[in-house]
This record gives structure tokens, C-alpha cells and sequence, in this order.
DNA sequence: TATTGTTATACTCTATAACTATA
DNA sequence: TATAGTTATAGAGTATAACAATA
């Protein structure tokens, strides 16, 4: 006889969240894969795109890394001269990253696509679940406990 | 000036279940690696505790694993002594993997740690918003796009 | 002393293909 | 021929600690 106690893994959140991303994330590994960028550069390019010039830190904390991971991957997007880090003037230990051209053209790019396959799953989940899913997300990440 | 049809990556299904996530696993990490298991190997033990004898490739479709991942953790998982792998009697390619007593164990001891903590954040979020992810979370799992 | 970022290292997981055994 | 699982292998990411430079 099974405990009470036992939260089946559907309701347990960190599962949940875990199976609801590998099958979102479906569509998008296919789009990602067909020009070599893996994943995490991505998340790392669009945060970079998003927040404009800005630290490493705070990139690793958005785009979910660590920072010796986060390091790796800009020297390599820099070599691929999809971003650029500049030291910064005040305080000089820190650099701040920035978009370059080719940068900002890939992200705007595969974001077209992007949107085209979130639209579809937009419309099979209803438009109010959807936008309700990301409002209970975005409160789930700033709720202190 | 932005372009329009740049969702911020608060708004990106996948970056936002990614950084709940990454939010909500933080306590449970640190559970885990009191007793060094992994996160990969506690869904494993939590999918095949839940399922009871099951096939392999059904615990890597629900833990979120590819097959030769799995493999290596179970054989892991069995030194271990948590888990069993017992050939089905019916199609030999197959096994079917349980749980021992001593994984069994082990699972509901981790599961009283978890329960503590998500109890504290269903309050923190308020229960009906809890609720109400899961079940988003839910309907995303099985939504055909 | 604390913080920012880098380097080093060991390890784990991922991804793909090739293989075995069975169906 | 297709499927279940294993093995091999390369590569990428994770996690920790130690380090350099700067604050």
C-alpha cells in the first residue's frame, strides 16, 4: 500500500517543470541544432542582447550558469564574433559583454522562428493558460520562502 | 530601439520554467548532496519507486533522460544495491527495474526532507497558484502542437 | 577582506552511432 | 526489419577550489 505521504512525480514541481521544458524545448533543440548553437550560448546571447552591456554575474544568474561555465562559452562566442567583452572603466575587475552585429542579427533570426513555434504552442494551450503559466512562473522566481 | 516582436526572456516559456526551476531546486540540491545522490538519479529512484516494475525506456521518457544515460545510473543505482534489474519473462530484450527495500528507504526519507520544503513554498505562493501551476504544468505535458 | 572573473581539474551528463539480442 | 538495451566515444556542462587582480 502506497504512503499518503507520497506526492506522485507529476505534482512534484521541480519534475514538473523539468518534463513541461524537455517538451517545449522540442521544437527549439531542432532550430538550435540546425546552425551549431547549443542551448546554453543561446540563453547567453539573448540575455547579452537583452540587457545590453552588462556584467558576467548577472549574466550567469539570468541565462541559469555558473561563472567558470559562463567564462568558456564568451571566449567562444567571442571567437565566433557574436559578442565582444570590454573592460569596464570603473571598476576594473569586472568586463561588461555586449552584442556585436552578427550577434544581434543571429538572435533576431532564429527569435523569428522562435516565436513562430511558441504562437502555435500559444494557441493549442489557449491564450489564457499561456500567458497564465508565464505569470505563475515569473512570480514563482521572485517569491522568497 | 527594440524591436517589437522581442519577447523578453522573462516572457520565453522555456528560460522561465528553466530559472523557476534552477529556483526551486536550490533547497532540494542541497538535500541531495548531504547524501551524494544526484538529481538525475533521485528522478530515477522517485520515477521507478512511483511506477514499480517498469522498463527502462518508460523511466527515461519520465525522468527526462536518454536511454545510455540511464543505463550507466542504473548499473550505478544497482551496485548500490537501491534499485533491481530482473529480465522479463515475457520479452527477453527487455528488464524491468524495481526497487529494493534499502532504495525504497531511502526515497521516503528524502521525500519527508522534500515535502517540508515545497509545503513552505505553496504557503510562500499561496495554494491556489500552486495548484494552479501544477495543473498549467500538467496540461503543457500532454497539449499536442 | 570581499568581490570579479579566470584557470584547473575531476566528474557527470549529453548526444550519436554502432552493436547485441530478441521480436 | 524493428525494438530494447548496451557499449563506445567525443564533447559539453557542472561543481569546487585555487588563483589573480582589483576594490
Amino acid at each position: 500500500m502506497k504512503d499518503k505521504s507520497m506526492r506522485t512525480t507529476d505534482r512534484s514541481l521541480p519534475i514538473a517543470l523539468l518534463r513541461a521544458r524537455e517538451r517545449v524545448m522540442e521544437p527549439v533543440r531542432e532550430m538550435l541544432s540546425r546552425s551549431g548553437i547549443s542551448e546554453q550560448k543561446w540563453r547567453v546571447l539573448r540575455v547579452v542582447e537583452e540587457l545590453g552591456p552588462v556584467e558576467q554575474t548577472v549574466i550567469a544568474d539570468k541565462a541559469c550558469l555558473l561563472l567558470p561555465s559562463l567564462t568558456r562559452m564568451l571566449q567562444s562566442l567571442e571567437r565566433d564574433g557574436l559578442l565582444e567583452r570590454v573592460a569596464d572603466t570603473v571598476d576594473r575587475r569586472k568586463s561588461n559583454v555586449l552584442i556585436t552585429e552578427a550577434g544581434r542579427a543571429l538572435v533576431h533570426e532564429h527569435l523569428g522562428q522562435s516565436n513562430a513555434i511558441f504562437e502555435r504552442l500559444e494557441n493549442a494551450l489557449g491564450k489564457r493558460d499561456y500567458r497564465e503559466l508565464l505569470d505563475l512562473l515569473e512570480k514563482l522566481q521572485t517569491v522568497k520562502y
